[in-house]
DNA sequence: TCGGGGGTGTCAGGTCGGTGTCAGGTTAAC
DNA sequence: GTTAACCTGACACCGACCTGACACCCCCGA
């Protein structure tokens, strides 16, 4: 998938980019919106991840002239805590979805896969996969049928996994989906987490594979 | 499908028919009673997003008229956010559903859908459910047929909610939708409001579940 | 203008569950 | 056999959440 980053804060872009690259998306990066329409009419995007405060204007006019020249690609508007008024003000000028700084990146990466779930066209969001029901929005899962409740790390760490099955993922990926920059965590909890999901997988056709200093990867032993 | 909005924020019309052409369906745009009128006259539409506050006339009364001249196009209003006083009548008046501005553009095309759906038996708007019967248009409330009578907030809280049942919110989330901008709230509130909600909704089997670090979810436990 | 009352949000204290670490055991690699 | 990587049961901590009490505010009637 290739992102738009419309972002004037340059540690917070690069730092946000390179997440999204961790997921196999390019992302490219504007500054302001004199760039931003520039890239935009120039190129095609999946995505738009938009900051409301830019140095030469607000975000909100760019979505509205986006909009305006019907321009479908979806867009999730960054604002500040403060400025709840920009998100609402935001959704109605047609964004899909909003973060609120300071965000979670593991929370901005899962933003990101519903809104572009969604505009696929499948409204159906549940996941089902070798006896294994889930479903993102309720934070449900059901192993051959039974009813299982995920803490929400465990959850998280599902959905990595279960969103691309027979891929490998290091521990330090997984440990920078989970976590934030800031809390450093050993190694150790990523291993105990995937042992935590194991666990309830284990009843179902899913398994965790472990490929020793690789990582884990998710397999369906059908 | 064909829809017909009526919407006099050009801004606000603009997004949604956008947002309705992604679903392959036909838009025609009137922004005052008036061309709503001259449209209704001339052409079918499947469904009608009626905005309530238009410059020439409250959007109830097209309403009223509508349904007197025994056409059966299902209506959804779209009204400001506000006192549940505020939308009485509409749909006494016959509309099918409202939703309140703002609205996740997700949301509205949920509701279009179901409306459209439901459109083979009756317009219902009552909710039944869980042992509980909810009524969002008088505001009123019946457990295991005992009414009981909720406050503004628990209403438009249980209302939220009960749209949505099985759905995470979270606590930003709720607090976007319950509160408006200028009055900055903590998180506590919501807790508070959830706490008061469970008590109302104890004898039935809506159960409001915690998830920790996550949001609630309302469950029929049946 | 005053007083009352219902609705509303905050606060403080308590509870409890998720979370990450650790230590010791197990397994794969060489 | 040695080593490093990985597994896992137990545990303590911390913060998310709950809740009863309270102060505030707006609306109403006197």
């Amino acid at each position: 998938m290739k992102f738009l980053l419309v972002e004037d804060n340059q540690e917070l872009a690069h730092a946000i980019s390179s997440r999204m690259q961790l997921d196999g998306h390019v992302v490219e990066h504007a500054s302001n919106l004199k760039d931003a329409t520039a890239f935009v009419e120039t190129g095609e995007y999946d995505l738009i991840l938009l900051d409301i405060m830019l140095p030469d204007g607000d975000g909100r006019s760019f979505l509205k002239t986006h909009r305006a020249s019907d321009l479908d690609t979806p867009v999730i508007v960054l604002t500040a805590r403060s400025q709840i008024s920009d998100r609402i003000g935001s959704l109605d000028l047609g964004a899909d979805d909003y973060v609120t700084k300071p965000f979670d990146h593991a929370e901005l990466a899962a933003r990101c896969r519903a809104v572009l779930r969604r505009r696929a066209g499948k409204s159906q969001t549940i996941i089902r996969s070798g006896g294994v029901e889930f479903d993102p929005v309720a934070g449900s899962m059901a192993v051959q049928g039974q009813p299982v409740t995920l803490r929400n790390r465990e959850l998280r760490l599902l959905e990595l996994l279960i969103n691309a099955p027979g891929q490998i993922f290091s521990k330090q990926k997984l440990s920078d989906r989970l976590f934030s920059y800031d809390d450093d965590v050993s190694e150790n909890a990523i291993e105990v987490y995937i042992a935590r999901l194991r666990k309830h997988l284990d009843p179902s056709d899913l398994k965790i594979t472990t490929l020793r200093g690789l990582g884990y990867r998710l397999d369906n032993d059908a």
